[in-house]
DNA sequence: GACTCGGTTGGATAG
DNA sequence: TCTATCCAACCGAGT
């Protein structure tokens, strides 16, 4: 049975339940943006399509508020594009996490007098269907910084102005939108942190959180059977390749999560990210980042809530403090919306150009765990089964994957990020990646990670590695970060041998890390000659190429800078 | 343009 | 166990 139209009657009117969720917007300091250019106050209109994508909550929702501002009746719809289902590199995990996003979207929904409208089929497709069938004046979402998700809401708007529907979006998916510190710092994207800090704090405080929503909204007349949340066989997802679920997804979950790491303001006010451990058996960090990703949970929320403990007591600072690590989230949705192809090496105009080596074999088996070194197929098999990773345990796998150990393009780890990962995000992971392989915002790459060293600074015994690695589970502790040293009267003993049970290293790291670092040398003298060749090509007002950056031509300018010569004191240190 | 400063989060070693 | 120092020497941004 078709849904029907919402036809509201005098009667149903008078008794409505309360009047939709009257809540005071806070100040912003952000523009109110409008895809469309008509921005007078106007009627509320009849009927209102909320178009969920990420923000999959409903606190602190400036988009849906509008909605509920502009419109009587609304039909919160979220659209999964068979497309996108086939096409995109999502794990299973990740998917039980949007699906269980859902379903929690719709059970707070259903609080509310409202439903969670799920749509399957091409984008375009449905709204051309369902702005006829519902009668749509006005179609609400989050707008949003991705390049493909502009696209796509870019064809949208334009069907909706062809139909004559109007389209209104406001941004809340980071603290400041992103737009907004791009004017006001007058175009400039710098390429580090502490210069992107010196922005915000010329902006200011980010808007505060909107109050919580209360009120009903006002019900409409849909079979709610034909746009249920679909389950993961149904959209061809396997479910028995998810892992344990550690993490379940939707606003409820986040929400309680949030308030039990707050309930230990010590451990907010003290919290420093160095200290941390990448290999606890349980997460030494919060484990908020899959509901930021989804919009489960509001940064802004988030941020003030901080900043209300931080005001009680001594604590942390960025870079190092949880307030840190939401600024650095920022500071990449930042450089991710204004760079071209940000998520590539070819055509990203801050990645340095680095040629790695093509050897899918290697990516493969750092993919699979079987590199040899349990530490680092420690950390793959966690985050292939359980979808996080400690964010030290990333920077370990990412530096062997690339500049360390195997020499392989970071754009390979990002693809296996992205399949894995809850908390995948299209700019954090292209950014930490460009970071870990020193391609963008680090540059120290004669700085690298020890598979064997790092991990036993903080679990000397090697816990996490029996925990993820079973087969060196009774290794003897003196071995179990080079098993291969162990005699194989040892091996034997422990029913592991190495070569047969268990990989031999890929690549020798104390030999292939030296070998990679004057590799890493060579190649920023190639990027820097690259950039002189194009500076010249420039003032003889020849084209510049296309992937050269500008922080590259600097470097051109700067090549005679002297080499370090503040006394051993001086230099950079901890 | 020359120069200085500091950079989320490296490892090994000596004291 | 903690801290300072050396290793080799990078870059962006500010003055």
């Amino acid at each position: 049975m078709p849904p029907k139209k919402s036809i509201k009657t005098e009667k149903e009117s008078v008794n409505d339940t309360k009047p939709l969720i009257k809540t005071e917007i806070k100040k912003e300091p952000e523009p109110t943006q409008s895809l469309n250019s008509d921005n007078l106050k106007m009627e509320k209109v009849t009927n209102c399509i909320y178009w969920f994508r990420k923000a999959l909550r409903l606190h602190d929702n400036p988009s849906l508020l509008n909605a509920i501002e502009k419109s009587q009746y609304i039909y919160p719809i979220f659209i999964l594009d068979p497309w996108f289902v086939q096409h995109s590199k999502v794990g299973p995990n990740r998917w039980r996490f949007l699906l269980e996003s859902l379903n929690d979207l719709d059970e707070q929904l259903k609080r509310k007098n409202s439903r969670l409208i799920l749509i399957r089929g091409q984008p375009k497709k449905v709204f051309t269907e369902k702005i006829k069938e519902w009668n749509i004046n006005l179609i609400c979402f989050e707008s949003d910084t991705e390049p493909y998700a502009k696209k796509r809401d870019e064809e949208i708007t334009s069907l909706a102005n062809e139909l004559g529907v109007r389209v209104e979006t406001k941004y809340g998916h980071t603290l400041y939108n992103p737009e907004y510190v791009y004017k006001k710092n007058n175009g400039k994207v710098p390429l580090q942190y502490q210069s992107f800090l010196g922005i915000l704090a010329k902006i200011g405080d980010p808007p505060k959180p909107l109050d919580e929503l209360s009120g009903m909204f006002n019900k409409i007349e849909i079979d709610y059977d034909l746009y249920k949340v679909p389950d993961l066989e149904s959209i061809g997802v396997d479910s028995s390749k998810c892992g344990p679920r550690l993490y379940p997804g939707g606003e409820t979950e986040a929400l309680r999560r949030f308030e039990e790491k707050f309930k230990n303001d010590s451990w907010v006010c003290a919290f420093e990210k160095p200290n941390t451990s990448p290999n606890s058996l349980q997460p030494s960090t919060t484990v908020l980042s899959p509901y930021l990703k989804f919009g489960c949970l509001s940064s802004k929320k988030f941020y003030w809530r901080l900043k209300q403990v931080y005001a009680k007591k001594k604590h942390s600072l960025p870079p190092v403090s949880l307030e840190g690590q939401l600024l650095f989230r920022e500071f990449f949705y930042y450089v991710g919306s204004y760079t071209p192809n940000f998520d590539k090496i070819e055509g990203n105009t801050v990645c340095r150009q680095i040629k790695w080596d093509d050897k899918p074999e290697y990516v493969q088996a750092w993919k699979e765990a079987r590199t040899g070194y349990p530490f680092i197929d420690a950390i793959m098999t966690q985050l292939r089964t359980e979808g996080w990773i400690h964010h030290l345990a990333r920077h370990a796998v990412a530096c062997f994957l690339t500049r360390g150990d195997l020499y392989c393009s970071w754009e390979k780890g990002q693809e296996v990020f992205e399949e894995y990962l809850l908390d995948q995000d299209w700019s954090l992971n292209a950014a930490n990646w460009q970071w870990l392989s020193a391609s963008t915002f680090f540059h120290q790459y004669f700085r690298v990670y020890s598979p064997i060293a790092f991990g036993k600074k903080t679990d000397d015994n090697g816990d996490y590695i029996r925990k993820y690695l079973p087969i060196l589970k009774s290794f003897p502790t003196k071995y179990i970060y080079e098993p291969w040293t162990a005699p194989l009267e040892i091996q034997k003993r422990h029913n592991c041998i190495i070569g047969k049970d268990y990989p031999r290293p890929i690549v020798d790291h104390n030999i292939i890390s030296k070998i990679n670092i004057s590799r890493m040398k060579k190649a920023y003298e190639e990027t820097k000659a690259t950039a002189a060749a194009d500076d010249g090509e420039e003032e003889d007002g020849k084209k510049t190429k296309p992937t050269t950056s500008k922080s590259v031509k600097t470097v051109a300018k700067s090549e005679k800078t002297s080499p370090d010569s503040r006394p051993p004191s001086k230099r950079a240190k901890k």
